[in-house]
DNA sequence: ATGGCTACGATCCGTAGA
């Protein structure tokens, strides 16, 4: 199973870069963040026609999330339980055997904000979620935008960052938090490149620098690690024209 | 230099992302 998460920053204007890489990947699960548009308008039938099944849990402008299998994905719940939020951030799945969990985890804005207190309640709420959830399935993944760098060397200026949203001692003790419940980051379990990143700000040039950061992951619990071959980040994407800002990370299991 | 780009939904700028 070829397990992805990708961020697309509005799945309007990126359709067709999504359809093509699709096509290109040929990925068994995809988790994507950032639809930025309501049920309504989501592009069931074209995914369809792409060979994909979809669940999905949108809204109109902001945020949204979306399992596409090429299996049809049971048991799909909408949110965290017993966390009140109008914001549609998480969605999860059965998918041929593997309890799917796709997120995307608030950006938090700056270290202190409120929108920052939000995302470590938010993380916490998600702690929780999954504790209860890997004790009902111990074959599980985690997919999606996590907006934490977890390490410097997923930073690539350690520096300049030091301290700021994304990276701050906080988000990194809530993302080391949701790994001694028994997850895996499977990026880490090969060897890799050095300044390998998920996400390239628009600004400065961003990706021709390769001013980056890692923060889109697929975590596997230790039971479906053992069955993880690969795992990487495809950058060809942010490559085109009109890009997503976020690359797809991709993970294979046997 | 606290900007810079992109998407959105509102207007011809503000909010949000990360």
């Amino acid at each position: 199973m070829k397990l992805a998460s990708w961020n697309v920053n509005s799945l309007k204007v990126r359709l067709p870069h999504l359809l093509e890489w699709l096509a290109q990947a040929q990925p068994d699960v995809v988790c994507l963040q950032e639809l930025k548009l309501e049920d309504a308008k989501f592009p069931r039938a074209e995914l369809q026609a792409a060979g994909y099944h979809s669940a999905f849990s949108g809204q109109k402008t902001y945020n949204g999330v979306a399992i596409l299998a090429r299996s049809p994905p049971l048991e799909v719940s909408v949110g965290i339980p017993d966390f009140q939020d109008e914001q549609k951030r998480v969605l999860a799945a059965m998918v041929d055997g593997v309890r799917v969990l796709c997120v995307y985890c608030p950006n938090g804005q700056s270290v202190g904000s409120e929108k920052y207190d939000y995302k470590l309640r938010w993380f916490a709420a998600l702690r929780q979620y999954l504790a209860a959830d890997l004790s009902r399935h111990p074959i599980l993944a985690v997919a999606g935008d996590f907006n934490v760098a977890p390490e410097d060397r997923d930073v690539h200026d350690p520096k300049a960052w030091e301290g700021q949203v994304l990276v701050s001692d906080a988000e990194r003790s809530a993302w080391r938090a949701l790994l001694a419940l028994g997850l895996v980051d499977s990026f880490r379990l090969f060897e890799q490149p050095e300044k390998i990143y998920s996400w390239w700000d628009y600004r400065m040039l961003g990706f021709r620098r390769n001013a980056g950061l890692r923060i889109d992951h697929v975590l596997a619990s230790v039971e479906l690690a053992k069955r993880c071959i690969a795992s990487s980040v495809d950058k060809a994407p942010r490559k085109l024209e009109r890009p997503s800002d976020h690359a797809p990370v991709i993970a294979e299991f046997s």
